[in-house]
DNA sequence: GACAATTAAAGACAGTGTGTCTATAAGATA
DNA sequence: TATCTTATAGACACACTGTCTTTAATTGTC
């Protein structure tokens, strides 16, 4: 998944699949391309090409119709994506986002209490690990 | 700056604006071409010119090498565009990438630090404007 | 003032990525 | 068998990107 390009048409058949978990072109087809004419269908087939080049969807060839799923999690693709761009516009801080955030008021309070609970494990995680660190030497 | 595209060299030219604040295009040049071959410099009269059209860079005419700075702050940059890349991947939430940084230990204790503070600062204000929505009603 | 050097600007270009489409062969189904 | 569905390869126009050439305007130097 290391940084390749994922354009905007293949996107979409990634987060449908996100979704359903297990597809096959055609049902791809039905949600993304209602019209369904030939040439959608062979639309749908080369974007999935290109996904699985990507390492991205894999699919079970067992069937006439290969089911596609996604070969990574929706939470690790989009971790891995906004890490990009906070290295790539912020030297990897997240302070900028977080401040535009709060300052714009676009954080509902139940994903600030959700950041807060998340700063708490990890802090408690984290002296956790000096405590046993510290008895074992 | 509505969700213009910005260039991998584009974005190189805006970086050294932010760290320098005002340039001519042959310091712009000397930076990030060292060759400063006359095809360099007419390539960074070009990336100039699309940055200006995209109004993330302006100039002052007033002398004959232009002085080029930038439009919009690093920070608002940034800012703007991982919430872009948030709305895009994570339905604009911060939470997976907030816990892929903790669970890979790649939050310095300063950022978190700065991050809980901003929080906390955040919630007073939050208190302070409902204590005083209550008192004059 | 003539001339060389510097700058700004327009335009062209190849390479690449993207979405779409056509054509073909293989497999399923009636 | 004949028909429909699927998978796959290949081609294409379009846009974006970085680079380069050319031209005209401005500056500085002799």
């Amino acid at each position: 998944m290391n940084t390749v390009s994922v354009s905007d048409a293949e996107l979409r058949i990634l987060q449908l699949l996100w979704e359903r978990g297990k597809l096959t072109a055609r049902q791809v087809t039905q949600e993304l391309y209602p019209r369904q004419t030939v040439s959608d269908i062979a639309t749908v087939q080369k974007l999935v090409q290109r996904l699985e080049q990507k390492e991205l969807v894999g699919r079970d060839r067992s069937t006439f119709a290969h089911s596609l799923f996604p070969l990574v999690t929706h939470d690790d693709f989009a971790a891995q994506r906004m890490a990009e761009a906070a290295a790539k516009y912020a030297h990897g801080s997240l302070k900028p986002l977080l401040m535009h955030l709060l300052d714009s008021d676009q954080l509902s309070s139940e994903e600030l209490e959700d950041i807060r609970k998340m700063l708490d494990v990890h802090r408690k995680k984290r002296r956790k690990e000096i405590r046993d660190d510290n008895t074992t030497h």
